[in-house]
DNA sequence: CCTACCGATCGGTAGG
DNA sequence: CCTACCGATCGGTAGG
């Protein structure tokens, strides 16, 4: 019973300390930026020297990399799957945009967003972590534009409305509504974006203007 | 000739010197982070001591206190002048968002806008630069519902709009037309800024899907 | 996972 | 504005 504790359901120490080290770099780099993070203060934080942290990742990038796949795990857990959660078409494009509203309100992340954050951060400088934030964003992108086709094909919004915009006028509030929220502490700010979200989509649902009429 | 150069209109070495650190401070901080900035890096950037530098400013606070402040003259002279420099009412709210897209295009500073980066860097973070851009946020904010109440009052936008409601949903898509071009290097992604402000502005004009009447 | 160490850099001070 | 320095911390390595 003492050496034989080998079941794989069991996490060993090091993997334990490995997890709880990212779960403070999450923390602390959505307060303070990933660039921000020390190894020395995160060391601090779990307990353990800063040699000991670095032993679990041997770079400050592979520790930054695999912050941010951790944060990954977290935003399709928290977002991503709850928002899919909904009927097919309209309602699951609703249901993502609700879903990050709703995980921007329950400040999943102390300092926010933390894919916000990162955009932000590494918008302008080259990198491999740019690189990620660039295929983070188009992810993100990509799955609204996805969900604005669907709906379209369904007959819930407009034919003539072009996805990429909608995408951009619906992905817009939610990242402002992160940034305000936390800037101003003030969660109820959210609320700001769910009305933004409900005006651009009804926008959308009967866009008419020019006179074109639906294509199928 | 040779000693008594202290006419006003000329600048001592002093205030240029000062002046072209604010210079490489602001260019750098709208690429890395105003947190970033570090004083032996502009000493490099302006050909001088680290000491040199620090004697300008005695603390990096202060330092980054200065650099807002010019930052803050930059965006007067490059959004908000030319902004309002339109006739009083929608065209000028029209104008400023114009201004700020424009400003984002031409690139004025390297890293995007100096302020969006400011907001993502010191939205969660306590301390006096997390204070200064609180005002700086509030003020554009309350810009923006200015124009947008004058252009209610002029009745060019319904009366049943909210201002603070629509200001965010103006807000939020020069913000986000900002980060993504920056992102991309790509400072065309910035027309879907503008559509995004023209739709907004549309469905504000004629809202009355409610079926109340204008109030005067 | 630790101690002990490397060279570099940090913000800031002393003294001129 | 400089040189010279302070203690602290950085990312990373050696060796165990």
């Amino acid at each position: 019973m003492d050496e034989a504790r080998n079941e794989p359901q069991r996490r060993s120490d090091g993997e334990q300390t490995h997890a709880a080290i990212l779960e403070a770099a999450m923390r602390l780099a959505s307060v303070e930026g990933l660039s921000g993070l020390t190894i020395g203060r995160l060391a601090r934080e779990v307990g353990a020297s800063r040699s000991g942290v670095f032993a679990h990742f041997r770079s400050k990038l592979r520790l930054q990399q695999e912050t941010i796949a951790a944060a990954s795990e977290i935003f399709d857990r928290e977002v991503v799957r709850p928002g899919l959660d909904a009927p097919e078409g309209l309602a699951q494009l609703e249901g993502f945009c609700e879903a990050y509203l709703s995980y921007v309100e329950r400040e999943v992340f102390p300092g926010g967003c933390f894919f916000a954050q990162l955009l932000a951060e590494f918008d302008a400088p080259d990198g491999a972590i740019h690189d990620e934030v660039v295929t983070f964003q188009q992810g993100g992108m990509a799955l609204l534009e996805g969900l604005i086709v669907t709906a379209q094909r369904r007959g819930e919004l407009a034919p003539e409305v072009d996805p990429g915009q909608l995408a951009f006028e619906l992905y817009a509030p939610l990242e402002l509504a992160n940034y305000f929220a936390t800037l101003h502490r003030d969660p109820t700010i959210v609320d700001r974006g769910r009305r933004a979200v409900r005006t651009a989509i009804a926008s959308a649902r009967l866009r008419d203007r020019t006179g074109s009429s639906p294509a199928s």
